[in-house]
DNA sequence: TAGTCAAAAGTCAAAGATGGTCAGAGGGTG
DNA sequence: CACCCTCTGACCATCTTTGACTTTTGACTA
């Protein structure tokens, strides 16, 4: 594994997978030392592989007894999943490749998208083929986005 | 071999022929330097000989644990029709939604795009998602459809 | 009860680590 | 000689790592 940031990630993620439970909790101070970084190297982890759009919430508490806590969130209607993630395109003015990736492969993770669909898609909403200024692609990104949710939504 | 860039040609064929894998990772810093060469002398070696049309595909990732990712792809056995409908983009400045879905209609027949994805893509081009101006959906059909045709190049 | 303190976690910006782009110089070949 | 590859380096973009400083919380104390 090439950075520590990944390695904390699938750290992470396998003691959520070997964890029956739907959360864990860590003290962001042992996750630190156990992989011998700053302490503000687990926000950083936890802000960009453990975010909303992946279909995790995070909490926390500071002080004595503080604690954060990674849930996995399991939505069992589809139209659940499709209205978080319209939300979270409305909350998002730059819709940007990497948040364009995270929901889709969310939607692949629903079973709502196939992989070849996601590559797909992925492929027609990049930097690369849609060309244009920063702020014209944000706007396609949501439109399109927007039309492929309308349309899951009613499969 | 008269010039650096076929021998690091040769040298990265040769290190993903032996690597059983179908694609290799390296860093770019570390090729410039076993062939003493400035680090663009790679983007360059890759840019024009590790293309789509001959059979690569590359990722790569910027920053801390960045790389290059060289992947061996077989190509499309119907360059053909993908040839022809390239034609058909560049011969029409005005991509209307039914110019639209007779290519994607055509690729379906051709056992290019199923059904789904057909009508999936159809939606995302459509007027109504898209909207803004004609001219801008025109070109932004073209940049994706581009961006399509060279995504179904590959297998 | 209010104040104090230490123990967390959070924020943010700078520094570090890579890779990408582009335009111009250099060189070989018809 | 002209033209097309190659090569180079300055400058850019992106992702990661680090550390100083801030905020929150709970326990202890006056």
């Amino acid at each position: 594994m090439r950075n520590i940031s990944d390695v904390i990630e699938q750290y992470l993620k396998q003691v959520l997978k070997e964890s029956q439970a739907e959360a864990i909790e860590i003290k962001r101070q042992d996750i630190a030392k156990r992989f011998e970084c700053v302490p503000s190297q687990i926000n950083y982890v936890i802000n960009t592989r453990f975010t909303v759009e992946k279909g995790y919430l995070v909490e926390s508490k500071r002080g004595g007894g503080g604690y954060i806590r990674i849930r996995r969130v399991i939505l069992h209607e589809k139209q659940d999943v499709l209205a978080s993630l319209i939300d979270i395109l409305h909350d998002h003015p730059r819709l940007s490749e990497q948040l364009v990736e995270n929901m889709l492969v969310r939607l692949f993770e629903e079973g709502m998208l196939s992989e070849r669909e996601v590559r797909l898609l992925y492929h027609l909403l990049s930097d690369e083929a849609l060309g244009l200024t920063a702020e014209d692609r944000y706007l396609i990104r949501r439109q399109q986005l927007l039309a492929l949710m309308k349309l899951l939504s009613y499969h």
